[in-house]
Order: structure tokens, then C-alpha cells, then sequence
DNA sequence: TCGTTTTTCTAGAACGATTTAGAAGAACGA
DNA sequence: TCGTTCTTCTAAATCGTTCTAGAAAAACGA
């Protein structure tokens, strides 16, 4: 039962281990008679085909494509925004026969050679939401695989597909500056706040390039308005939760809060509705990223198409024919009832 | 720049190749100055670490493990319940530094050679909610890839981390029986009425082992009761939506409703509203799993602990020191407040 | 001092396939 | 009939490691 390799099959039915191996991968280089046979006589010796890793080593093609997100994977399906881009990806690897392989990206050990990002066995790699110059990133350049990212990044000949997030986030920004809003807090995704209690940050200590933009866009159209930047810990519902918490109970209440993603935007509502606060009239709230139950909650927010997303960066991975290797996508205001005119002082 | 393997490491270190490859895998096999020399060497030249794919070849070891879903990949995302799965699933590969390897399932050209379960480099494979009997897991078992199942299989020797469902459901069909329901229509993922139109169905007819279970335990303990076996397509909330449609505009109503997950009940409850009526008084719901949103939501549901069957079987498949290879996992009746008595006829 | 153990390194054979270049025979056109 | 082109198949090299055995040198014990 094991062992049976490619040449123990050749062996069997006579022919030379080529020819096997051409029954699998060239059906039309031999007579359909010789392959029945061969394949038939390898499914009586229980051999089930060439052995990936083999395939693999030889032909330098590894069958799947890596996911890259930052921090623990357990993060990253809890947000919705993720699952759809996973789709979306997984839709075009599935067009190509093609494997997802989710890579956790621990920090620690990085340096060391036992990372998953070193070990991995993938033709190329989508990069959601890792902080540029993150070493996992340095990895992949060094073994020279072709990686796409989700944020535009600085080098010319890098690929991504992105949305313009100063754009996007002025958009939001002028929605608000209209409602009279001029003191805002901007929730964001921060490691160091993860840990429990929620950290004040600054515009450099913010680390994620779309995060940074999007500030600067909101600055854009927002620019008598006070911003400031706050984190409850990683992008995730909990982390809206205690950002807000950490906010709405100062003694220095903005007029509105805006959440860099949905999921940390409903988080908030969630913290606002505990305290008897009615989103789009106590206060304003408004999101990123219009995922699902944005509409449900009646968020406020920049919608962006996170699945096509996913299908851009997958045809730059594995399309031959996807010329374009730098693709933006739009996005859109969703105005609903959490957004409210700022209340008179 | 490219081409740099061991070798030409080797040769410009002056050592040979296997002093190389220890340097990197086995670091007391030779002197710490040797080892740093190597390492510095393999820097300058840009070598980044042996090749995947040839390490997995010739150590037989993958360095991941392969998720497997039912029919699309899209549709696992979709449900909490799967990613609350994969969730706990990655924590333990992210502890053993192994990748998740997710394989599309398409039922098509799963005779020929170029699906992605016969493809696939991996050492293991987690089946999640696969209908027994499905010929990836011949293939798995062909190739000699241990396997662990969320479902009971019938060999002996397979491994699975599973919860009792006949049990599971017979506590949520005690319940309605209290309730003084006796007409009941389950709803559960089909693939032939995924094209749009609803199907009712036979025990017979459903297929996966899962839900056959669920469906026998309600029959336990509502032995006087009518069952009707309905889907509206995969399983996913725009499935519930039209199961229930199709139930709910009928002559023939039943009083009450059961998905056999949250996501398909959640989308009868979606229908339900549509139509004005009160879920508990008009007409009882339940679903299965527990998802977050069943607790927002208010629905009745039979709770598992998903996250720990995922990180269950992450140990069976990759904890060396994990020796129980068949887990039952405990379930518990969350009663809410879509759950009441069945109105007086 | 001399045998014995330990440390440090190496040669060469796998691992299981794919690829390249080409041979043998069949089919073809004139 | 003879050279040419297809079709069908093969031999041998190669992909980049890791592994098994064992050699050389160093350290050790008495």
C-alpha cells in the first residue's frame, strides 16, 4: 500500500516512468489505450497520482497561493470585511484549481528560520492589511515571490489592488464637517492597545498605511475639526467596544466617532447603546467598509467592494491574461441614520 | 540573484551542503562560529532559508494541513459557525507553526487528476461538515492523509471531534414538544435546491450524516409530531429566507420552524419579519450552532462549542501528545425568545 | 601515553516526480 | 518507393533538499 510511487506503476504496467507520468499531465502524448491502462492499473496498486511535493520540487509550481493577515488569524475571520475578500479570492484560486494557504504571521520568531512565511510552499502571495515593512513582506521579496497587497505600497513595480483611502475617508470627512461636526474621535487598530487598556496615539504611531490615510483624507475636508486617535486593541468588535467606552466616558465627549472599520464602528454602538445614546442624534457614528450589518444597525459609512477586492487580487496572482497590475476601486459614502447633525454647544 | 540554493551556499562557505542544511535545521550539530559564518554568507548571497517544496519532498513533512469545505468555498465564509471553526483551528496551527491549507471542493473534475485534494501538499486534513461517502475523502485516504471529521463516521479507526447530535437535537425537539408543537418543518442545506426553487425532502433524501442525526433525535423526542424536511439551497441566510418563504406562503403551515443552523434560521426569521409575523408568538423558531448574531437576534438555539471542536481537531491532527482521537464535544439548549407555545387550533 | 568518547563535519544516496532531447515506428504525400 | 512528418514512447538529467553512515579531529579518562 505504501511507497507506490510513479515508478512502481511504470514498473507494473511496463512502460517507462515518463510515459506515467504523462498519463496524468499530457493526456494527449499518448494513445488513450496505454493511459487507460496505466490509470487503471494505478488505481489497483492504490497509487492516487504524483505526489504534490515532488510535482512541486520539479516543476516549480506550487498548486496554492498564501494569505498574509496581520496577527492572529482567529482576528481575522472574526471581521466580515476579511471573510469577504477570502471569498472573493477564494472564488478565482477556485477557478484555478488553486489552494488558499492562510499564513499566521506570528511576530515572534520572524527571525528565526521556523516562520510559516519561510516554510511556505506557494506561488505567490495576497497581502491583506500588513503594515508595510513588515519583515514578512521582506521574506517574500527575498524568495522571490510575486505578492500582491491590498494597500498601494511605495515601490513602482509593486502590485495592489486598493481603494483611494484619503479619498474615501474625505468623503466621510465632509459629510461631517457638513453636519457641523469639529471634534471627532477616530477609532483604529493598534497591537500596544491590545492588551486591554485603550492608548491615545498619535498620526506616526497609527503603523497601518490605509489607517494613515484615511486620517489625512478626513484631516482633508475636515480641517478646523479636532481629531483624535484612539485604539481599543485589534481591529475587532471588542476593541470598538472599549475604545468607545474609553471615550464616551471622559469628560471630553467628541460630537462624533468614526470607526476605521465597520466592525469596530458597531462595537461602539454597541458601548453607546449601554449608555442610553442614541447614535445620528446624541451622537455620530460612522464607519468603514459597509460590511453586512452596517445596513442592519443603520451605520453610517464608506462602502467599499471587498469582494471584488479579493477577485482583483486574484486574477493578478493567477491570471496570466490580468495585464493590469495596479488596480483602484471605488468606493461610496452609505449615509444612514447614525450620522445626525453635531449638537448646538 | 535567483538560483541560490544550499549549494552554492555550501560551496561559497567552503563546508559542505548537509553542514548548510543543519546549519539551519539542526543547530547543535556544529560550532556556533560555523553557524553564524553560514547564515551571514546565505544573507549576502540572498538566500532565504531551504526551498519548501524540496524540504517537503525529501522529509516527507508539508508544514500545513488541509481544511476541507462542502461545496464552495465562498459559502464556508458566510457562516460564523465555519469561521468560528477555522478560528480555533488556526490558533493550534499557529502554535505548531503549521499553515491552513483551504481546498475548494468543486464536485466537478473530482475523477480527473486536477482537483485540489489530490494536488495538495499536506500531512493532514480537517473534513468539515463533508456528507460522508464523498469521494475527496477516498482520495485523502488513498493518499494516506490522516483525517480528522466534525462528523462520527462509521470506521472505527477514523478520528472526529463531534457533538452528539441525535442528543443535541433531542433536547431541542423536548423543548417544542413542551411547547405543544406538533407540526414542524426543518430546514436544512440541499445542493438541488440551490438553483432557487425549494425542495421538500426525505430522511433519505438529506445526505449529510449531520443533519440525517439532527432530524432523527427531533423524531425522538417529538414522536407524535409531523416533520417536514424542506431546503431553500446550501446552507447559508439567503437559503433560510426562501425555505421559509416557501413554507410560510403555503396552505399548510406548520407552528413551528427549525433550521439546522443558525445562518438558515436567522434567514427565516428574515422572512418571518417580512411577512409581520412574531417569531415565539405568531410562530416558533430555532435554529442550531449559536452564532453570535442568534443572541442578538433573540433566537432559540441548540449552542456547541465550535471554536473548541476546531481547536480539537487541530490537536489530533498536529499535538503528537494528544492521543484521544475521538472527541465528543457537549451542546446545551439556549432557550430565547423565538421559542413559544404553538398557538391553539 | 593510549584507547575511548564526543564533537564537528562530509560523501553520497535518496525523496518522487518532470523535462528535454531524441528514438522507433506508423502514416503520409508524391 | 522513398523521404518526410506525426505519433508514441523512452533514457537520463535534474529539481533542492535531508538523511544515513561514517571519517577526522578534538577532548577525555586513567
Amino acid at each position: 500500500m505504501a511507497g507506490v510511487t510513479l515508478k512502481t506503476v511504470a514498473k507494473a504496467v511496463g512502460v517507462s516512468p515518463s510515459t506515467v507520468s504523462n498519463a496524468y499531465n499530457k493526456p494527449d502524448q499518448l494513445s488513450t489505450a496505454l493511459r487507460e491502462r496505466i490509470l487503471a492499473t494505478a488505481h489497483e496498486l492504490g497509487y492516487s497520482g504524483p505526489d504534490a511535493s515532488a510535482r512541486a520540487l520539479r516543476s516549480g509550481k506550487a498548486g496554492a497561493v498564501g494569505v498574509l493577515f496581520t496577527d492572529k488569524l482567529a482576528y481575522a475571520f472574526s471581521d466580515p470585511y476579511a471573510v469577504g475578500f477570502l471569498a472573493g479570492l477564494a472564488e478565482v484560486a477556485e477557478e484555478f484549481a488553486t489552494s488558499l494557504l492562510l499564513m499566521p504571521l506570528s511576530s515572534t520568531d520572524i527571525a528565526g528560520g521556523s516562520n510559516a512565511v519561510q516554510q511556505a510552499a506557494i506561488d505567490g502571495a495576497a497581502i491583506f492589511c500588513v503594515p508595510g515593512g513588515h519583515p514578512a513582506l521582506d521574506i517574500l521579496a527575498n524568495r522571490g515571490i510575486p505578492a500582491v497587497s491590498t494597500d498601494r505600497g511605495d515601490h513602482p513595480d509593486l502590485s495592489w489592488v486598493a481603494i483611494d483611502e484619503v479619498e474615501a475617508a474625505a468623503q466621510l470627512g465632509e459629510h461631517l464637517t457638513r453636519l457641523g461636526h469639529r471634534d471627532v474621535v477616530v477609532l483604529v487598530d493598534n497591537a500596544e492597545a491590545a492588551g486591554g487598556r485603550p492608548v491615545e496615539l498619535t498620526l506616526d504611531e497609527v503603523g497601518y498605511t490605509d489607517c494613515e490615510l484615511r486620517i489625512q483624507g478626513l484631516h482633508k475636508t475636515m480641517p478646523d475639526a479636532r481629531l483624535r486617535i484612539v485604539s481599543g486593541g485589534h481591529n475587532a468588535f471588542a476593541s470598538g467596544v472599549r475604545g468607545a467606552e474609553y471615550v464616551l466616558d471622559s469628560q471630553d465627549r467628541p460630537t462624533a466617532i468614526v470607526g476605521l472599520s465597520d466592525v469596530q464602528a458597531l462595537g461602539a454602538l454597541e458601548a453607546m447603546k449601554v449608555r442610553g445614546l442614541t447614535p445620528g442624534r446624541d451622537l455620530t457614528l460612522a464607519g468603514f467598509d459597509d460590511i453586512p450589518a452596517a445596513e442592519a444597525a443603520g451605520l453610517t459609512t464608506v462602502r467599499q467592494p471587498i469582494k471584488d477586492k479579493g477577485r482583483a487580487v486574484g486574477r493578478i496572482l493567477l491570471d496570466p491574461s490580468a495585464t493590469e497590475r495596479q488596480v483602484l476601486m471605488p468606493t461610496q459614502l452609505i449615509v444612514r441614520s447614525s450620522s445626525g447633525p453635531a449638537p448646538k454647544r
